[in-house]
DNA sequence: ACTTCAAGTTGTACTATACAACTAGAAACC
DNA sequence: GGTTTCTAGTTGTATAGTACAACTTGAAGT
C-alpha cells in the first residue's frame, strides 16, 4: 500500500472515531442544546433569520423535522417566529435575546473544549489542520451530503 | 485574535460541520449498518472477540444499549455468542463469516467514498492531514469522552 | 375559476439511547 | 458453608431525533 493510501486508510478511520465520539457526547456535553439545535441557531445568527424550508434544505432534514425543533425551540423562548407578510405561508424565525446568549454560552463552551484540546499544538500546525479541515469539508458531498 | 486563535476557531466549526453531517448520512449511507454497529463488528474483528461490557466500556455507552445492538446483529446473523465456560455471566461475542463479510463490504464502500473524496490531495498533505487527525483523537478526552 | 405548487403541521413508526429494576452467576468474607 | 456483595447481561420504560405520508393553508399559473 503506497503513502497515500495509507494515509487516506488512517483519515477516514479517525474521521469515523471522532464522529462516533461526538455523537456520543454531543448530548452529555449540552444537555441544554443538542447539536442539531445548535447548528440551527447558528445559522440563525449567521443569515439574521429564515425560513424552516430553508433550514431544511441546507441541513437536508425532512421538513416535519425542522418544524418539530423549532417548536420545541420557540417553546424553549430562543427563537421566535414572524409572519412574513409577503406570503401568508411563511414564517421568518429570528433569534430572541435568550437564544442569542444560550448560543454564545455553549459557544464559549465548546470553544474552551476546543483550545483546551489542542493547546499543546504550535501555531504552524494549528493553521495547517484548520486548512486540511476547511478543504476536505468543502470538497463535493460524497461522503456526506449537506 | 491571534493566528492560533482563529485556526482553532476554524478547526471547531469545521468539526462540528463534519460531525453533523457524518450523523446525518450515517443511516443513509449503509442503511444495513448503522455507524455504531459497524464501529463495533469492526471492534469485535479488531480484538478477535470481546464481550459485551468491553464494548460498553469502549464505546462509552449503556451495557442496555450494547445488548439490544447485540441482539439484532445476532438476529442478523452478523455474530454469534459464545458461552465462557470459565465464567457462564459471560458471553463472548465473535463475528460470523456473514458479519465479516458485511463489515469488508462497507469497509470497501467507506474507503471508496474517502478516496474519491481525497483523490485530488498531493499525497504530502494527506501524510499530514492524517497524523493531525491522529493527535488530535490520541489527545486527552475533553471535547467528547470514549 | 381550477389546478398545481409551496410551506408547515400532525399522525405514525422506527432507531438509538439512557436509567432503573431485575435475574443469574461469581467472589469475598466472616 | 452461608450470606453479602459484586458483575454480566436483559428487560421495562421513557425520551430524542428522525423520516414518510397525509393533510391544511395559502400563492401562483393557466
Amino acid at each position: 500500500m503506497s503513502a497515500a493510501e495509507s494515509a487516506v486508510e488512517t483519515i477516514q478511520r479517525e474521521m469515523t472515531i471522532f464522529a462516533r465520539r461526538a455523537r456520543a457526547s454531543a448530548g452529555r456535553m449540552h444537555p441544554e442544546l443538542s447539536l442539531v439545535s445548535y447548528t440551527l441557531l447558528g445559522h440563525l445568527e449567521e443569515r439574521d433569520g429564515c425560513r424552516a424550508t430553508d433550514l431544511a434544505a441546507h441541513y437536508a432534514l425532512d421538513k416535519s423535522t425542522v418544524s418539530r425543533q423549532v417548536a420545541a425551540l420557540e417553546r424553549a423562548a430562543l427563537i421566535e417566529r414572524r409572519l412574513d407578510p409577503e406570503d401568508h405561508r411563511v414564517q421568518v424565525l429570528h433569534l430572541t435575546e435568550a437564544g442569542r446568549e444560550i448560543l454564545a454560552q455553549v459557544t464559549r463552551s465548546r470553544r474552551a473544549a476546543f483550545r483546551e484540546r489542542l493547546a499543546e499544538w504550535p501555531e504552524e500546525d494549528l493553521v495547517r489542520f484548520a486548512a486540511y479541515l476547511e478543504r476536505y469539508n468543502a470538497g463535493p458531498a460524497g461522503t456526506d451530503g449537506e
